[in-house]
DNA sequence: CCCTTCTGTATTACCAAGGC
DNA sequence: GCCTTGGTAATACAGAAGGG
């Protein structure tokens, strides 16, 4: 949003296109060339040879910073927007952001950075509960108000994180009668005991869970959420187990952490507790999507 | 127990709609 | 007409399940 290309009345500021120049210059500049800095200084428009020098001592003494230790890896408070937790920035960096200013050497945006060097966020399993949450959510507001169901439903996660959600759901969906599955949350398609599910609703378009959107999941990895190991999920009954006698703990009621409308970006305490297990008669909740088109 | 396959999450790229 | 915003598709990667 502007940050780029800051005119510069100052000169040791850097523009975004002068950083880039210096960057360039310095990579194709032989270091042993013994007019290196004249000729990034050349390549860079409006930087004396002085400037490129500090400039570089800086650059250096910062990469020496973080390699160090000294410095931590920024996380880049964005330029705002997100007033997205930790978690959800992934939420909308989306690809115009772009706020490292020099990007720390290695990743230019080109694309896709080599992740080895930056470990790749390992990923917060969804929940049964976020899941039927998300389920409600999708009821509610339909395939793609994403933003609408976690705002107001799976506030534990951003818009992102959703969409990505339901795009694998849908997938699973689709796939419903592939024979050899395993069980996943996906298999949970519906909020209530019921065998109420989805099924209906081909929502990407898809030809349909004919399993009358089979179900049950048992979702043995929900390994992270301290849910006292305890039965807080009933044991269910929730369309036929897949391929196998799947003890299945979905289906628990659910309760709508609804009419609270979180603030954006805050995010539930924990995602837990917001299921207590308070019974909400929301069995037998029909889709009623819209289609796929609504938007658009 | 090890290897293979599959699942789930995150990230990136592309595209379309809406606002100015 | 351009820019911003938001959604979808595709892909990468890690980890767990399943099979031998």
């Amino acid at each position: 949003m502007s940050t780029d290309e800051e005119p510069t009345s100052y000169s040791s500021l850097w523009t975004r296109g002068q950083d880039k120049a210096f960057e360039n210059a310095l990579a194709f500049t032989p270091e042993d060339s013994s007019d290196r800095w004249e000729k990034i200084a050349e390549a860079v428009p409006g930087k004396t040879l002085e400037e490129i020098k500090y400039h570089y001592e800086l650059l250096v003494d910062d990469i020496s910073s973080i390699e160090s230790g000294r410095v931590p890896l920024p996380c880049y408070v964005s330029s705002s927007e997100d007033t997205m937790d930790g978690v959800g920035e992934s939420g909308s960096t989306k690809k115009r952001g772009h706020i490292g200013h020099f990007d720390n050497d290695s990743n230019h945006g080109g694309g896709k950075v080599s992740r080895s060097d930056q470990e790749r966020r390992k990923g917060i399993a969804w929940t049964e509960d976020e899941h039927r949450l998300f389920l409600l959510g999708l009821e509610k507001y339909g395939k793609g108000d994403w933003r609408s169901i976690s705002r107001n439903f799976v506030v534990s996660r951003t818009p992102t994180q959703v969409a990505s959600h339901a795009q694998k759901y849908f997938i699973r969906l689709n796939s419903m009668n592939k024979d050899r599955r395993r069980s996943s949350i996906h298999d949970i398609t519906s909020v209530g005991n019921g065998d109420v599910a989805v099924s209906q609703g081909p929502i990407t378009g898809q030809t349909n869970g004919p399993t009358g959107g089979g179900s049950s999941g048992k979702s043995t990895r929900q390994q992270h959420h301290p849910t006292p190991a305890g039965p807080v999920y009933g044991t269910t009954t929730v369309g036929q187990p897949i391929g196998g006698p799947l003890i299945s703990a979905v289906g628990t009621p659910v309760s709508l952490p609804a009419q609270g409308h979180m603030a954006y970006g805050v995010r539930a305490p924990v995602p837990g507790p917001m299921v207590t297990g308070s019974p909400t008669s929301m069995a037998g909740m029909t889709y009623s999507m819209p289609h796929a088109s609504a938007h658009r």
